[in-house]
DNA sequence: CTCTCCCT
């Protein structure tokens, strides 16, 4: 130990601490320590090497440090990338631990909103959405001397963009730049045959074996069969804390309720005499970071009479991935999952329910053996699952909308249509997707490629028809109130995200009493603009925490509002073409210059009401389809008759929404963006196209100016 | 009467 305690760490030329020796000796048990020559020869020898490695194999710590030891000192960093914030921060951690450095030194880490990266920084641990950030500043990551793309098997698009970029820069940069591709599952195939010439190693894990169970015949309602299997578990299974993985929240809230019912008590209430006491967790990603905490760390109560207590944790796919429970011995399986999903057809988003994949449903299943043997319930037959569930789960990049994929890609330098994808959306997607993007002003009618509000867009973390209001606002004199309601849109997700969760009538009715309070008469956007406005000033005045907890709103999505609507301002301060505008509150035209801001990036999302006797049914101008208006924060108020929308839903059959809308006057779209609303060519014949041409007809009779849009008088703030 | 999950 004294000979060993004298040896120098050559990352900070100082001898390496206690730890140092436990951790390396933690790190030689590992199952990967053993295969690491021979990975080590593989990347020495090899452009391209596909790594193919269980859970619990020790890969993603132990092989970057190792391959960083091999590389030349040229100042050159090593990227690791991850899918999650969280899980780089951990691991960005571990491997600083077992090199004996603090993170932001030798070890560094990057994503949104943390920058520890410095000049002595060689191992950077990265987002794979930051290092696509990266690499539309400099597309072959020149700063790079090694790339290790982890968790590829998840097929995150950024994970898979980046794929598509590697296998060019793996020709282009071929005798200086390793990269490395991890993956969990066995599509080793997917990966090898993409990279032509690359090596395939595969690490064994270790987990413990994991016994697994079935439905005789299929369920007949979902809820009842989990909750009489947890009852049973409890019971009569071994010891060990229960996970249950539902499709929603609703869902989780459901089982608790029915499983406390049945136990006859609250939440850690003794149950019958023959039972344990069993503590119920919902975990789900709306919970507050503290209440998620307080359910993964919570010990499972003691033995009682005898009786095993248990802890049971009721989660949505979160606990799929990002947090890892311990103790955890039995896994019920509901074999759902929502996602989120475009079709393309008629431009819609649907949040479907189906069936995980089998991959999916093993790593849920291997939940249940991190310590020791454990057991899993799926909610399915066998032969259901065998014959019914797809193979992997459908990745990511095949169910979105690739508005904002194509500008990325047009940025690295790259056409959106002929890119190397590992897997390809549908080319109609991506020809829609383009279609938009032109309309939007982003690309160029002819050439398709970016403009150079496409490149501006291109820096603006947000959804592509907000950016486009940030970057028209100060026009409108309003880009202050626009940067705080856009970053209040993307913080709760449209407003879907604001309140607690309501759980008695009494709460649902004081929270509504809440929402009304803070309505503004045109509808969701100018409310979240009120709520954002009424929590900054309770800020300024120090008295955030008591209007949070009164107005019964979550303080971490007003706190992330904030914390985007400062990398936001920081950005665009850069463009000279933009300036901070603000208005007095007190112009009279206040609230109509920020719905004319709005209108002039949600130009292509306006719909229009049928008839006064249906207040609620409106039909879209893109595509003369009948959607409903579901608002999130309260339906507009008064003469509605023009809608402008940031989603337009499907249920999946014939029933389609509009969410998060507020009303706005025609002449407002009209003003905002004369160019497209002066010729109503493109609308069908109708009385849409009518009432427009009327519209319009009467403004031309009027000023020039208002038509022109813009400004008609000089902002009153600017700065 | 609807709200899976991440990322910039």
């Amino acid at each position: 130990m004294s000979s060993n305690a004298t040896k120098i760490n050559p990352y900070t030329n100082k001898a390496y601490s206690a730890n140092y020796f436990v951790q390396r000796e933690q790190a030689l048990a590992l199952p990967v320590a053993s295969a690491l020559p021979d990975l080590l020869s593989a990347v020495a020898n090899n452009n391209v090497v596909i790594v193919v490695g269980e859970t619990g194999s020790g890969k993603t710590t132990q092989l970057p440090k190792a391959v960083l030891e091999q590389l030349q000192k040229d100042g050159r960093r090593l990227a690791l990338t991850q899918n999650r914030r969280l899980a780089a921060q951990l691991v960005a951690a571990r491997i600083a631990e077992e090199m004996d450095v603090p993170v932001g030194t030798v070890v560094g880490l990057r994503h949104r909103g943390c920058d520890l990266v410095g000049k002595a920084t060689r191992l950077e641990v990265v987002t794979d959405g930051s290092l696509i950030m990266a690499a539309k500043a400099d597309p072959k990551l020149t700063g790079y001397s090694a790339i290790v793309i982890d968790e590829a098997h998840e097929h995150s698009v950024a994970t898979d963009l980046l794929l598509g970029l590697l296998k060019e820069l793996a020709v282009q940069r071929q005798n200086d730049l390793k990269i490395i591709i991890m993956s969990a599952t066995i599509d080793a195939d997917l990966f090898g045959n993409f990279f032509p010439g690359s090596v395939v190693k595969t690490v064994s894990g270790r987990e413990h074996k994991v016994l697994l169970s079935y439905l005789a015949s299929p369920a007949q309602s979902s809820v009842d069969t989990i909750v009489e299997t947890i009852l049973q578990v409890h019971m009569f299974g071994r010891s060990g804390n229960i996970l249950v993985f539902a499709p929603s929240v609703g869902e989780i809230f459901k089982i608790i309720k029915m499983v406390e019912e049945a136990l006859g008590g609250t939440r850690t209430r003794l149950g019958p005499e023959d039972v344990g006491p069993m503590s119920c967790w919902p975990l789900h990603a709306t919970l507050s970071p503290d209440a998620q905490e307080r359910a993964v760390h919570a010990v499972a109560p003691a033995r009682c009479n005898g009786r095993t207590g248990r802890k049971l944790i009721v989660a949505t796919n979160i606990a799929e991935t990002s947090i890892t429970l311990t103790g955890v011995t039995h896994v019920i399986d509901s074999c759902k999952v929502k996602s989120k999903i475009w079709n393309v057809e008629d431009e819609s988003w649907c949040l479907r329910e189906q069936w995980v994949s089998k991959a999916a449903a093993r790593q849920r299943a291997g939940r249940a053996g991190r310590t020791r043997e454990g057991m899993a319930y799926r909610m399915c037959t066998e032969g259901g699952f065998h014959e019914q569930m797809l193979e992997h789960s459908v990745p990511a990049i095949m169910e979105g909308d690739m508005l904002r994929e194509c500008l990325d890609i047009l940025k690295m330098g790259r056409s959106p249509l002929t890119f190397p994808y590992i897997i390809a959306p549908a080319t109609e997607t991506i020809v829609k997707a383009l279609g938009i993007l032109r309309q939007l002003g982003a690309i160029d009618a002819k050439g398709g490629s970016l403009t150079s509000r496409g490149m501006e867009i291109t820096r603006l973390p947000v959804d592509v028809y907000s950016a486009v209001v940030l970057l028209d606002s100060p026009r409108f004199g309003c880009s202050d109130e626009m940067l705080s309601l856009i970053s209040m849109m993307e913080a709760s997700e449209g407003g879907k995200q604001l309140f607690l969760t309501a759980f008695t009538d009494e709460e649902k009715a004081q929270i509504a009493k809440i929402r009304n309070y803070f309505k503004h008469p045109s509808g969701d956007h100018l409310t979240l603009f009120n709520i954002y406005t009424a929590w900054r000033s309770a800020s300024s005045a120090g008295t955030a925490d008591a209007f949070l907890k009164e107005n019964k709103l979550l303080g971490a999505i007003l706190k992330s509002a904030d914390s985007t609507r400062l990398q936001l301002l920081r950005i665009l301060y850069r463009h000279e073409s933009w300036a901070l505008r603000f208005m007095s509150p007190l112009r009279l035209d206040y609230y109509n210059l920020m719905l004319k801001a709005l209108a002039a990036g949600n130009y292509l999302r306006v719909a229009k009401r049928e008839s006064k006797s249906e207040p609620k049914k409106f039909t879209t101008l893109s595509n003369s389809a009948v959607a409903r208006v579901e608002t999130s924060l309260g339906p507009p108020s008064g003469a509605n008759e023009w809608v402008m929308y940031n989603e337009y839903a499907s249920d999946g059959n014939t029933k389609r929404f509009l969410r998060c809308v507020s009303a706005i006057p025609p002449e407002c779209l009209v003003s905002a963006q004369p160019g497209y609303w002066r010729d109503p060519e493109f609308l069908p014949h109708g009385h849409i196209r009518d009432s427009l041409v009327k519209v319009i007809a009467n403004m031309t009779g009027g000023s020039e100016d208002f038509i022109r849009g813009g400004m008609p008088n000089a902002p009153s703030g600017t700065s």
